[in-house]
RNA sequence: GGCCCCUUCGUCUAGUGGCCUAGGACGCGGCCCUUUCACGGCUGAAACACGGGUUCGAGUCCCGUAGGGGUCACCA
């Protein structure tokens, strides 16, 4: 456990800008099993201060993918823009201890400072023209940003739980911006105010903020709060080493979910991605929160790989329990055959599962792959299963019909030994008699299932409607 | 460009100075199982970026080089 008793706090802080994509989830699956494993709390903070870019559609996508993926959070979510008046009333602090004033270059001076700065090759950041400036040289009519008076010399390192020990000279740092000139606190201060107020213990986060997290420290510093100790993880790109586009994978998590993912699955797939227990592949979420150390992140980003995924969602579902698996793709028939499936249909569906979920590495294939048991005859015949039909593959399927209506049971072992009968009886091999006969049942050439068990499944009334009409 | 970070099979990774003839998983090849398609089992090819040190001994420690990434806003 930790060196203290004091409980843990993590939190996952997105903007409302768009959908929870597949970074963002990773980021909130770590901070949850890092809580949980500690039994500490999880809290959710909407940081809706960019009040142009953030939507309420946004905020509700981000919950659904997150409740989607079963990461529960603690309390009730935190606004960030509800606690502007917070924020602003630190900054004050800052500025009546002397450790923040008021700037007021405007906004050409700096673009021109920063240019400058560029082109002698220095350090682009603000110059601190105001930091000493008596306030009586303001000039008029002119409301003032404030800024941080950072410390100009000495380093500020930062004990990062998955980066090391990173040290960054205090010289690279600017005099941050606190409030903006129309008083509105920036991200830098919120953060800060926002983390240090809910007690956050620990910042796990996309190490595209390992560079913020100096200045953060700064700020902490002189407010003379305790830091909270930061985890930078690194952050996932595409199959090509480039950073995650949406072409490859940089999807919300709806996105994977239309894609026939199982959040199980995705979960499984995720915490993987830069993090290992031994040589474990597949493990429960109650695993993964008993194992889960930060220490164990990688600090080498890691690609996202669809196969591997594809390969995780197929053993998810061969191990999903088939009432659920039928909720999840009875819809999707549903809109493929265009008609509802009845109760009838729906029990030869939970009784095609088993074999179905064998094959299918995604519930879109999964409902795809057993079409075939619910279309109405005439069936639509591909091509390959068309030219199975032949002559004398009809002559088989004439005999099998005929030793089949003597049947007294419709059982798979009667079934069976019926085919077998037609095979020995007309001297050829198995597949002479089963290929055309799954072509008949199916309408494909290839199709999942022993062909007796879909008979079983069919039924003897479908099943024998479906020969006859192959047969004529 | 400045600063910071990263570098083991194609990919995700195990590995914390001798257990490494570098292990597992995905993907790929072969074989087996088989009533198609799958599942499964067995098996094969496949990596310590490069160059210097340190050490009796380096994938593991240090330095450099190369490559990759992040970040440098009155955005978050």
């Amino acid at each position: 456990m930790s060196q203290n008793a004091k409980q843990v706090i993590t939190r996952f802080a997105p903007s409302p800008t768009g959908f929870l994509h597949i970074g963002g989830a990773r980021t909130a699956l770590f901070n949850w099993l890092f809580a949980r494993h500690h039994g500490g709390k999880f809290m959710l903070r909407i940081e809706d201060t960019d009040r142009k870019r953030s939507t309420q559609e946004a905020i509700d996508a981000i919950l659904d993918g997150m409740s989607w993926l079963g990461l529960d959070w603690d309390d009730e979510p935190i606004f960030q823009y509800s606690r502007a008046d917070r924020h602003r009333e630190v900054a004050e602090q800052l500025l009546e201890k002397g450790l923040a004033y008021r700037c007021y270059a405007t906004p050409e001076e700096l673009t021109e400072m920063r240019e400058t700065a560029k082109a002698e090759g220095r350090p682009v950041g603000y110059d601190g023209r105001w930091r000493d400036r008596d306030p009586s040289e303001a000039p008029e009519g002119v409301s003032p940003a404030i800024r941080l008076k950072a410390p100009r010399d000495g380093a500020t390192t930062i004990h990062d739980h998955v980066q090391g020990e990173v040290t960054v000279q205090n010289q690279e740092l600017d005099d941050m911006i606190l409030l903006r000139s129309d008083g509105s606190p920036t991200y830098m201060l919120s953060v800060v105010v926002d983390d240090h107020d809910m007690g956050i213990t620990h910042i796990i986060r996309g190490d595209d903020h390992l560079t913020n997290a100096f200045r953060q420290k700064l700020l902490y510093q002189a407010m003379d709060w305790e830091t909270p100790i930061f985890a930078h993880i690194p952050l996932i790109y595409g199959p090509d080493g480039k950073k995650l586009s949406k072409r490859h994978g940089a999807l919300g998590v709806d996105a994977y979910r239309d894609m026939g993912y199982l959040p199980d699955a995705l979960r499984n797939y995720l915490v993987r991605l830069g993090w290992a227990h031994g040589d474990d592949e597949i493990f429960s979420t109650e695993q993964a929160t008993e194992w889960f150390s930060i220490e164990g992140i990688n600090k080498s980003p890691a690609r996202f790989d669809f196969d591997k995924l594809a390969n995780l969602n197929g053993h998810y579902i061969r191990n999903a329990d088939e009432e659920k698996l039928a909720q999840l793709i009875k819809p999707l028939i549903d809109k493929q055959l265009d008609k509802s499936l009845d109760d009838n249909l729906c029990q030869r569906l939970i009784a095609a599962l088993p074999s179905l979920k064998e094959r299918a590495k995604d519930i879109n294939e999964l409902a795809s792959s057993g079409l075939f048991y619910f279309r109405e005859s005439p069936l639509p015949f591909e091509e390959k299963a068309e030219k199975l039909l032949t002559d004398e593959a009809k002559g088989y399927l004439k005999d099998l019909l005929q030793r089949l209506s003597g049947l007294n049971n419709w059982v798979k072992s009667d079934i069976h030994d019926q085919i077998a009968a037609t095979v020995a009886d007309n001297d050829v091999g198995f597949g002479k008699v089963a290929k055309p006969l799954r072509a008949a049942l199916t309408g494909l050439a290839a199709s999942p299932g022993n062909i007796d068990d879909i008979m079983v499944i069919l039924g003897e009334d479908e099943s024998k409607k479906r020969l006859e009409q192959a047969i004529s």
